[in-house]
DNA sequence: CAAAATAGACCGACTGGTCTGTAAAATCAT
DNA sequence: ATGATTTTACAGACCAGTCGGTCTATTTTG
């Protein structure tokens, strides 16, 4: 892996648990290896040129994890065994990983305009992505369940965190039928 | 107000704009234009009891509002005033006011666990009190149906901030029916 | 007078960022 | 191919500013 990439990652890691302000670059250069230069180096805007390419490669990497899980199942197995993937990161982390995306969107509008498009992008691209698959099985209304389904995942994923348990990441299962059928 | 109610007040609304490590200390004694001492006098053990308290009373705050939104309503034209109340929030704040609460439990797991557990308690305050609402209105399954309530919205709440755009939030309308009869 | 509250100088640690320098590669003319 | 040159990458000292926090006063209040 590359010194670019190895920053980026980082930075991706640290930006789920403790979002943009929480992020430092020192924390991120001490953890890779690298001295300041080589950071500054492939990044000549600084944090949040890092902070935003953490978030492209975050939600990449987010939705490659949520198409295994959802890949050649019927819709309903799909979906919980997304649901899983995100109770699995929880209770992998100890409740230190949250959504890569909505850890650092829910500071934009004080930070730098592009990293808030950064994350709604990476959203739309998850939504899409989901809703055809949705289509793909015959489901009504598929972009609309799609956001649907992605808004309930999101605070469930936050409730979840915040409560150190994974019940209402487990509860949406009990309302994916609610609402491909609704 | 007190200088201790204007302390709490002014950081309950910086944590909803920038969550736990983007709020400083020495900007919030600005904003309220008060020494240093005045803040360690009224709060010893400095930012993080500063932060819990925040926590707290924008939890109470919050809940009133939604109390508001939803009394001496039926349960469905409630919860869509309710959800207008975030609506509201988003708009008259240009996108930078997210859920008070949420934006510091998204950084949970890193900072001090008392913290986690203001808000949490927060979130158990609201969804208790949804449930009875919903229970008033002789709606089955009224705790678990108030948890997904809750879910959905805080999800929606992350994802018309990160987009600037309320459709999201629009969209939970359409579901709160499909809920309350499932 | 004592307790509560305000006032702000000061502290070490850390922030993101700049700057100068040095290796190591890739590119070039011969 | 080879030696010179330019580009890419790594390296880290250094900077002004801010962080949360401590401390000693002074003022206000009961």
């Amino acid at each position: 892996m590359t010194t670019r990439e190895r920053l980026i990652n980082v930075t991706s890691d640290l930006i789920r648990k403790k979002g943009y302000f929480g992020t430092g670059i020192n924390e991120v250069l001490k953890q890779v290896g690298v001295p300041k230069g080589s950071l500054y180096h492939h990044f000549p805007k600084g944090k949040d040129e890092l902070i935003r390419e953490a978030v492209y490669w975050g939600g990449e990497s987010q939705m490659q994890k949520y198409g295994n899980a959802l890949k050649g199942k019927p819709a309903e197995q799909g979906l919980s065994d997304m649901v899983d993937v995100m109770v699995e990161e929880l209770l992998g982390s100890n409740f230190e990983d949250g959504c890569p995306i909505a850890a650092v969107a829910m500071a934009s509008g004080t930070i730098d305009d592009e990293i808030r498009e950064a994350c709604a992008k990476v959203f739309i691209g998850w939504q899409n992505n989901l809703a055809g698959y949705l289509e793909r099985r015959g489901i009504e209304n598929a972009q609309m369940k799609a956001e649907e389904l992605y808004s309930m995942f999101e605070g469930a994923y936050v409730l979840s965190k915040a409560h150190k348990d994974v019940k209402y990441l487990q509860l949406q299962k009990k309302f994916i039928g609610t609402i491909l059928n609704s």
